[in-house]
DNA sequence: CGTGACTTTGAGGAATTTCAAACAATGTGG
DNA sequence: CCACATTGTTTGAAATTCCTCAAAGTCACG
């Protein structure tokens, strides 16, 4: 873990509205101005996680900061007391992570590549929130999506075999560009099958058997460390049925 | 469906605070002021709803409002297209209900019991939350608790065998007090078992052996309609192993 | 008191987990 | 640059949990 400068530019909330502001094509981003940038990237401390499976906090620990993911992938997971880790949610560029409950967090969060994060003391942020309503209602905004993703998330848990949650993932990853190709249908996977399993809420074994089953099908091929997706076939057994 | 009077005495928004603005204990409620009460009050319709199962919005329909739970029980869920329901959430007074992605309701939205809620128009309440930070403060830490609750579901399903999904759902429940009894320990549950079934990703078969297994083991006791809780031991099931 | 909605029970079968082990990829020190 | 250790992935077989189908029991209400 190490500080370092870093530009405003790359600062960015990944979100879109429930209700769109104006009609039409929705930004994956919210639109945050020049202005708006400049003045979070001073209230942050830039950090930069050199490594992979770097702990950026510990649930449990005092939490006074929230976090706004700059580069990277990172999982935010909560372990049960028998040592079970089940994991929340992935985090992309745009996202923020952290929550906290009487002051505690209530999650660990881990870098699954080298990442860049923004680190934001709560009680100055909640002051520069109170001033620029415009920046708050974006935090609303996010925090309604990344509600509206959980529950998707809880549906998939609760109503999928496992084939079709591992078919379900495989098409959310392909959302984030940087880690798939549209044009040869790659992806290239930036967590282990471990990961997976857990956030799928299942076994390894079984991440690998449905990773099988799915090839067996033609609605994937394994290439290394890499997937070609047929991202067609994959989202009719997700949607269908 | 009726609209009525009501007064802005009871219209609460049940949340508490990741990172306490003070510390001590923490009130299960945002603190409004008289004030913004009678304004949400004014901005808002209200609708009661006399019959169990009403019906308060559809998935896919326009979705222009935002909900208050005022009074009663609400079940958020979402059908899948072979039919299959996944229950997000029961909803108690003093919840918003009702999320939206490009304009339409992402669930549908029904009453367990007979209720009454506020329906703000997104456009008046948006406005209104821009020109009052500490309202749109608390509507952010209400999206925030709710995001930590739907988390925890997830550790639930993701975890949790159906016995121990059963015993961790009546905890919550629990948490009500007006269908709690916290003397008797005796819990009157508003939902029936396709409900909780729903809501825990299982079967009704599976629901009612779950409870027959608490019960052999001295977890509960069924009363006709009402539970009798061991709360000790259920939290030993739900937290220990 | 009958009817429909809800709940419970039983039995067989399917999906998934667990345990074990082999296999593959990756990185490190000699 | 290779040998070896480590980590990550896959496969097999047995055990278990849970689902599905079927049916009986229970409750509330007109």
């Amino acid at each position: 873990m190490r500080r370092i400068a870093r530009s405003p530019a790359d600062l960015k909330i990944r979100a879109v509205r429930g209700w769109p502001a104006r009609h039409g094509a929705e930004a994956p981003h919210l639109a945050l101005t020049a202005a708006e940038r400049a003045e979070l990237a001073r209230l942050a401390e830039v950090i930069e996680y050199r490594s992979r499976g770097s702990q950026i906090f510990l649930q449990g620990a005092p939490a006074g900061f929230i976090h706004l993911l700059a580069e990277g992938v990172v999982r935010s997971y909560h372990m049960l007391p028998n040592g079970e880790r089940q994991i929340l949610a992935f985090h992309w560029p745009g996202d923020l992570f952290g929550l906290a409950e009487n002051d505690r967090f209530v999650n660990s969060a881990e870098t699954v590549l080298p990442s860049v994060v923004y680190r934001f003391a709560v009680p100055r942020l909640s002051a520069f929130l109170r001033a620029n309503p415009a920046l708050q209602e974006g935090f609303l905004v996010k925090a309604m999506h990344d509600l509206r993703n959980t529950q998707r998330q809880l549906i998939v848990m609760g109503r999928f075999d496992i084939a079709r949650r591992l078919a379900a993932f495989l098409l959310d990853c392909s959302g984030h560009e940087t880690y798939y190709n549209p044009g040869k249908h790659l992806l290239t996977l930036p967590m282990n099958r471990y990961d997976i399993a857990d956030y799928l809420g299942t076994s390894v074994e079984s991440i690998s058997r449905s990773f099988g089953r799915l090839e067996k099908d033609g609605l994937l091929r394994r290439q290394g460390a890499e997937v070609e997706l047929k991202p067609a076939k994959l989202k009719a057994l997700v949607y269908r049925t």
